[in-house]
RNA sequence: CGGGGCGUAGCGUAGCCUGGUAGCGCGCCUGCUUUGGGAGCAGGAUGUCGGGAGUUCAAAUCUCUCCGCCCCGACCA
C-alpha cells in the first residue's frame, strides 16, 4: 500500500473528549472517528486493525469446531418476552418501532435468537453438540459510554452459543472454548489472565472472564502467584482461616471523637491500627434496615451482599433513613444498642474480632473495647461480604492473594438450561424422550480488544501494536520520494518485493519531511520501519528500526527483505 | 438518573467576569526556498461563536430554555 493512495489522518493534538491514553491515541492516529456518544466510525487504518483481530478470533473459533453464522441485528420484542428479558434488560436495550408500530430492539446479545434457531432446527440428540458463533455489531445503551471503543454503545462482538445433551458435553465444550480464548489472546500478543467470574445478568453456573491486564482497567482482579487461583474481586472469596475469637480484655468505653467520622481518623486519633476498628454500613432492603459490619480497612462487596437472603434489592440508606433508624448521623453509627428491628450482619473477619472500636450511635462519640456477646448480641448473620485485599490468604490455601486491574475482553458461561427451558428448546434423546438442551455462551469484545491492546502497548511516541494486529507490518519511509529518482526506484522496488513476499507493507511516498513521516509511522504503531534515503543508497544501504527500539541499524539493501522475514516470524 | 464541567474554523484554544471590528497555534490552499526527527518566507481560504427565545441602539459576552459532549458514581464484551 502506498501512503499517497491511502488515508492517513493523524492529529498532533488529541480532541478534548478523550481522557484515556488508548482513546487519545486512537483518535490521534486516525483509527476511529467519533460520531456521537459511544458511536465510532472505524477509519480505513483502524478497520485494518479490527479486521486482523477478527481474523484471529474467527480462525481460533473455526479450529475449535464452532460454526460461523450471522444473525439479524434487529430482533422482535416477542422473542425477548419469552425469556422475560424484554423487561429485565431494561433501558440498556435500544428499542425501536417499525412502520406498523411493531416493537423491536437492536440486539444487545443473541441468546434468544440462537435459541429460537436451535429449537426450530435441532430435533435429535444425533445433531448435538453444536456450537454456533457470529461476529456482529451489537448495541447496548450504556449508562455512561466512555473510553472510546472500550465502552462504546455500538461495538463489535464475537458471540458463540453451544448446545448439548448433557452437562458433561457442555463442560467439555466449555474447556475447548477456554483453550480457544487463551489461544486468541496469546496470538494477539496480549498480557491477559482468565479469572473466575460472577455470571451477572446473563445467568448460569460456571463462568470465566478473560482480562487484558492494564492499570486503567475497570475491573479489579485477585490472583495467587503461587497457584492458578484467579478471580474477579467481585467474586473472590475472602478466606478466613478457622480461628476463635480472643477473650475480651478491655471494658467498653466511650471516646470523644468530635471530628473523626472515618475509621482512619478514629484509629489515628487513638494511635491504634485501623484493623482494630469496625465500620457499619447502613442498607435498606424490602423496607428492613440492615447494618453490615466490616473491618475498618475493608470495603463492602456489593455483589456478595446482594446474594444474602433478603438483600437482593438493597440500596444504601440515605442520611435521613440512617437518622430515622439510629437517631444518629452517619460517621458515628455502630451496632451497639440498636433497636431489635435493625438486622446486624457481620463480615467473617469482624465476627472473630474482640475489643474493637466502632461508632457509638451518638454524635461525636465512638466506643472502644467492644465485644460481641457482652456489649451487643451476636450478629444475626455472619457472611463473607467484603472485597478481598492484597495479602489475604488465597482461598485454595496456597499462598497470598495479589491484586491487579484488567479490561474484560472475553467472558464464557455455562448457561445450562435457563434459555432453552424458557423457550422450550428440546430434542429427542436415545429413548425418544423429550429433553431440554444444555447451553453455553462465549463472548469476545472484538472492538474493545483494539483499545485494550493500545492501553497495554503505547509509549511517548504513540501506539506500539503487537505484530498480530498492527495495521501494517512494515513501513518504508522514503526520504525525498518526490525529488530523488534513486530513492523512488529503490523504495518502490523494496515495496514490491515485500508485497510479493506476502508482507503487509506501507510505503510512505508522500514526499513529506523525514520528521513528519517518522512521527506518523510511530504514532500509528507499525512494528518495523525501513528508511530509504539518498545518503544510505550511495552505500547500497537502508536503515531498519523496530518500533520497540530507540535506535536504527544499518542494513544492506540486499539483505533487508530476508532480515524482515526473520523479524516477522 | 444524581453530582461537576464544557460547547468559538478540521484539531487545540483566547475573548465572556466588565456587551461595541471574532483572535492565536496547528492543520488546509498557492508560490518560492528547504529535505535524516513534526521546516522557512510570502500570500490565501475556512466561523449561522451548539439551537431557539429574551434584554439591549448593539449579544460569543447578560437572562431563560432546549440540545449535544466530557468527567465522577450504579451497568458490561
Amino acid at each position: 500500500m502506498r501512503a499517497s493512495q491511502f488515508f492517513l489522518a493523524t492529529l498532533k493534538e488529541a480532541p478534548a473528549e478523550a481522557e484515556l491514553v488508548s482513546h487519545r491515541l486512537m483518535l490521534r492516529a486516525g483509527l476511529i472517528k467519533r460520531l456521537g456518544s459511544g458511536l465510532y466510525s472505524w477509519m480505513p487504518l483502524g478497520l485494518r486493525v479490527l479486521r486482523k483481530v477478527e481474523a484471529i478470533v474467527r480462525d481460533e473459533m473455526n479450529k475449535a469446531g464452532a460454526l460461523e453464522l450471522l444473525m439479524p441485528a434487529v430482533q422482535p420484542k416477542e422473542l425477548w418476552e419469552e425469556t422475560g428479558r424484554w423487561a429485565v434488560f431494561g433501558p440498556q436495550m435500544l428499542k425501536i418501532r417499525d412502520r406498523h408500530e411493531r416493537e423491536f430492539c437492536f440486539g444487545p446479545t443473541h441468546e434468544e435468537v440462537i435459541t429460537d434457531i436451535a429449537r426450530k432446527e435441532i430435533r435429535s440428540y444425533k445433531q448435538l453438540p453444536l456450537n454456533f458463533y457470529q461476529i456482529q455489531t451489537k448495541f447496548r445503551d450504556e449508562i455512561r459510554p466512555r473510553f472510546g471503543v472500550m465502552r462504546a454503545r455500538e461495538f463489535v462482538m464475537k458471540d458463540a452459543y453451544s448446545f448439548h445433551t448433557s452437562l458433561d458435553s457442555l463442560q467439555s465444550t466449555y474447556e475447548v472454548m477456554y483453550q480457544a480464548y487463551s489461544n486468541v489472546f496469546n496470538r494477539l500478543g496480549l498480557k491477559f489472565r482468565a479469572v473466575k467470574a460472577d455470571t451477572g445478568a446473563i445467568g448460569g453456573d460456571g463462568s470465566h472472564e478473560f482480562h487484558v491486564l492494564a492499570d486503567s482497567g475497570e475491573d479489579a482482579l485477585a490472583y495467587c502467584p503461587d497457584s492458578d487461583y484467579a478471580a474477579n474481586v467481585e467474586l473472590a472469596e475472602a478466606f478466613v482461616p478457622e480461628q476463635n475469637r480472643a477473650m475480651a480484655t478491655e471494658s467498653i468505653t466511650e471516646i470523644d471523637t468530635p471530628k473523626q467520622t472515618t475509621c482512619e481518623d478514629v484509629a489515628a486519633l487513638l494511635g491504634v491500627s485501623i484493623q482494630c476498628t469496625v465500620k457499619a454500613i447502613a442498607l435498606i432492603a424490602d423496607s428492613r434496615f440492615y447494618l453490615l459490619l466490616l473491618r475498618g480497612d475493608h470495603s463492602l462487596n456489593e455483589i456478595k451482599a446482594a446474594k444474602l437472603p433478603g438483600l437482593a434489592d438493597f440500596h444504601f440508606a440515605s442520611e435521613e433513613e440512617i437518622r430515622n433508624h439510629l437517631n444518629c448521623p452517619p460517621g458515628f453509627i455502630g451496632p451497639v444498642g440498636v433497636d431489635a428491628d435493625v438486622q446486624v450482619i457481620a463480615d467473617k473477619t469482624v465476627a472473630v474480632m474482640s475489643d474493637f472500636i466502632c461508632g457509638a450511635n451518638k454524635p461525636k462519640f465512638h466506643l472502644r473495647g467492644v465485644n460481641f456477646g457482652r456489649d451487643l448480641p451476636e450478629p444475626v448473620l455472619v457472611a463473607d461480604i467484603r472485597n478481598v485485599v492484597a495479602t489475604d490468604a488465597s482461598p485454595d490455601g496456597k499462598g497470598q492473594l495479589e491484586l491487579c486491574r484488567g479490561i474484560e475482553v472475553g467472558h464464557i458461561f455455562q448457561l445450562r438450561t435457563k434459555y432453552a427451558e424458557a423457550m422450550n428448546a428440546t430434542y429427542l434423546d436415545e429413548n425418544g424422550q423429550t429433553k431440554i438442551m444444555e447451553m453455553g455462551c462465549y463472548g469476545i469484545g472484538v472492538s474493545r480488544i483494539v483499545g485494550a491492546a493500545i492501553e497495554q502497548g503505547n509509549d511517548a511516541r504513540g501506539i506500539v501494536f503487537p505484530a498480530s494486529m498492527a495495521p501494517f507490518q512494515v513501513a518504508i519511509a522514503a526520504i525525498g520520494f518526490d525529488k530523488s529518482e534513486a530513492v523512488r526506484e529503490a523504495a518502490l522496488k523494496l515495496h514490491n518485493e515485500l508485497q510479493a513476499a506476502g508482507i503487509d507493507v506501507l510505503l510512505d511516498d508522500r514526499g513529506e519531511r523525514p520528521g513528519v513521516m517518522f512521527a506518523d509511522l510511530e504514532l500509528i504503531g507499525i512494528p518495523h520501519r525501513i528508511v530509504v534515503g539518498e545518503r544510505g543508497l550511495k552505500e547500497n544501504q537502508v536503515e531498519y528500526q523496530a518500533r520497540t527500539e530507540s535506535t536504527a541499524q544499518t542494513v544492506s539493501l540486499n539483505d533487508i527483505v530476508s532480515k524482515l522475514q526473520r523479524e516477522l516470524c
